[in-house]
RNA sequence: GCGCCCGUAGCUCAGCUGGAUAGAGCAUCGGCCUUCUAAGCCGAGGGUCCCAGGUUCGAGUCCUGGCGGGCGUGCCA
């Protein structure tokens, strides 16, 4: 490719000025003026061998000499090295991505190495809520582009299957069978009051009968909660497969103590000397490590607080092999990261361990208000609600658009938008179109050409957006590296509204010479190796983001 | 009080490692359908980038101090 030849060019040529260390950029310029790739490299250099930027770039200029595939370089503004590359390089790129095809777009960088994302995580005391999509959708997103740079990507569900919440779940469905039975019953305080409480207590008596009837011993409560955690396990479990979202694995917290992890956790970290007694409960001094106040491990009642086996729970994933983690949680977690960090550094392990990605709440708007509703659990509205509303692609994409740390204020009415103002649409009319042209040439008797003399494609417009699809694995390794999925959203609007612009411009009915589809067979193959491209870059972006990509849309 | 996140067009938000004239969608206004899907395209208006300092050749971006909003700050999960 031109663009690592220019910069390995340009890192020589700074190794030159005695600056080979010197960081520079070497990107699209905005303004197809300032040519297919600039760089700030004068500029870098400037402040560090103190002399005009202009100057330096002149004397660079002149060291760049004959780099293949670069037409001309020009000086701009204050010093910026505009890089203007020959015809056929620009076409060149097209080729590569008709040949990389199904790849176009993947890198390396990962080298094969594995990583965990672990991310929904909910307990099983209720439906998933719109927070847990964003957290699927993101988790999700954040494990393919990993894999489209080359990591081998676990993919972890971690779920509460004791404690308190789950114990109060129990005696809400106990209250809601004993109502069944015909008996007065009331929802305990901290009880949950959602419908599936009542469906759950429905299916318990239809698998048991009447033999806990005024039952309140453990045995009965251990039945009811199982039956319940095994109900809603299902239920989100749907709900997730609903939304196109599958995990490698679930890891129930009881588990950690079945094999004795809990317990481990407790001596290695009375071993490192960093615990001590204090009212009766068992503390780590966690503020060594840069938490604001010491933590409980034991409460002074005997039992665990959660922050034991969330530390025991890391430090199982450091001992399956995953040096590289990356936790997806609400922001409303926050509050947790620097102790379980603490935790595990008290244990040894690294300073940064896990990384973690915050997203922000949900809230859905409907014709300017708030819309609160669910059928379902009571409160707001559920996943599944929303799935059934907007479909899941719509949802996830939604879900991903903005950056994890921004609030998220889902517009239903965009959603269910079918026009290309909904930006998932945007993108899939754009990839359609494109291949309805390959549709109408195939009746035509025109193949889809390899190789073919680029040339024609001379417009502004065009040469626009090769640079564009020539960007898409930087935007792709960007993305992966900040975690970012709205970054290929951002991406794919761009490019797709690009792809509408030219397919527009070009569109018989008003410009018939410059349709895609013409007689000339010279200047229907270049254009038509565009569209193909075009078609690549908007399938595979679509496919990270875990999006169909349709070639044909259903007209209503 | 302390910690983290956010503050960019009327609205929802992008803006990479500090780079050229701060961008997109929605909304508003004006054009474009006998031909590849007009579910579209072209164009216009719209900005003290929360405020004040600082660093720099250059700040929406980095630093300090404010202001406003969210979340957290339990021997709750």
């Amino acid at each position: 490719m031109p663009a690592e030849r220019i910069s390995d060019a340009l890192r020589q040529a700074a190794g030159e000025f005695g600056a080979a260390d010197v960081r520079f950029r070497l990107d699209r310029p905005k303004d197809t003026d300032h040519g297919d790739l600039a760089s700030n490299v004068a500029l870098a250099l400037s402040s560090r061998l103190r002399r005009a930027p202009r100057e330096i770039a002149l004397e660079l200029r002149a060291r760049l000499e004959g780099i293949r595939g670069v037409d001309r370089i020009e000086i701009a503004g204050p010093g910026f090295l505009n890089f203007f590359l020959e015809e056929s390089a620009v076409g060149r790129v097209l080729h590569e991505i008709q040949q990389a095809d199904l790849a176009y777009g993947r890198n390396s960088g990962g080298r094969g190495r594995e990583i965990m994302v672990e991310f929904v995580s909910a307990n099983p005391t209720g439906p998933l809520h719109l927070g847990h999509g964003r957290q699927a959708a993101l988790g999700d997103a954040i494990a393919s582009l990993l894999e489209w740079s080359a990591w081998r990507v676990h993919r972890e569900f971690y779920f509460n299957d004791a404690g308190a919440q789950i114990e109060r779940l129990a005696a809400s469905v106990r209250v809601r069978y004993q109502q069944l039975l015909g008996h007065e019953a009331v929802v305990p305080e901290g009880g949950y009051h959602g419908a599936y409480v009542v469906d759950i207590a429905r299916s318990f008596r239809d698998k048991v009968g009447d033999r806990y009837e005024n039952d309140d011993s453990d045995a009965a409560m251990d039945a009811m909660r199982r039956h319940a955690v095994g109900a809603l396990r299902a239920e989100q479990e749907r709900d997730l497969a609903e939304f196109g979202v599958r995990f490698d694995e679930y890891y129930p917290e009881t588990r950690l103590y079945t094999d004795g992890r809990v317990a481990a956790t407790i001596q290695d970290l009375d071993n490192t000397g960093l615990t001590y007694v204090k009212d009766g409960a068992a503390w780590l001094r966690t503020t060594a490590f840069g938490d604001q106040k010491d933590r409980v491990m034991v409460k002074s009642d005997g039992s665990p607080t959660y922050f034991l086996p969330d530390v025991a729970y890391h430090m199982s994933k450091w001992d399956r092999g995953f040096r590289e983690v990356v936790n997806v949680q609400g922001s409303d977690h926050h509050g947790t990261v620097d102790r379980v960090r603490a935790g595990l550094q008290a244990l040894g392990r690294p300073a940064g361990y896990p990384e973690y990605v915050l997203h922000q709440m949900v809230t859905v708007e409907q014709g300017g208000e708030e819309v609160r509703f669910s059928k379902r659990a009571g409160s707001y509205m559920t996943l599944a609600e929303l799935v059934e509303e907007v479909g899941a692609d719509v949802a996830r994409y939604f879900f991903l658009m903005r950056r994890p740390e921004a609030h998220l204020t889902f517009d239903l009415d965009l959603a269910l938008d079918e026009s290309d103002k909904n930006p998932v649409y945007k993108v899939k009319y754009a990839h359609a179109r494109v291949c309805r042209l390959f549709e109408l040439a195939r009746e035509r008797g025109w193949a889809r050409p390899r190789d073919a003399d680029t040339g024609p494609l001379d417009s502004r417009l065009e040469r626009e957006l090769i640079n564009r699809l020539r960007e898409f694995p930087d935007f792709l390794r960007r993305a992966a590296a900040a975690r970012a999925p709205h970054v290929v959203c951002d991406y794919l609007e761009r490019t797709a509204g690009l792809v509408n612009s030219w397919y527009q411009t070009g569109h018989p009915t008003r410009s018939p010479e410059r349709a895609v589809l013409v007689a000339d067979e010279r200047l229907r193959n270049a254009r038509l190796t565009l569209a193909d491209a075009a078609r690549i870059v908007l399938r595979n972006g679509l496919a990270v983001l875990g999006l169909e990509a349709p070639e044909r849309m259903v007209r209503l």
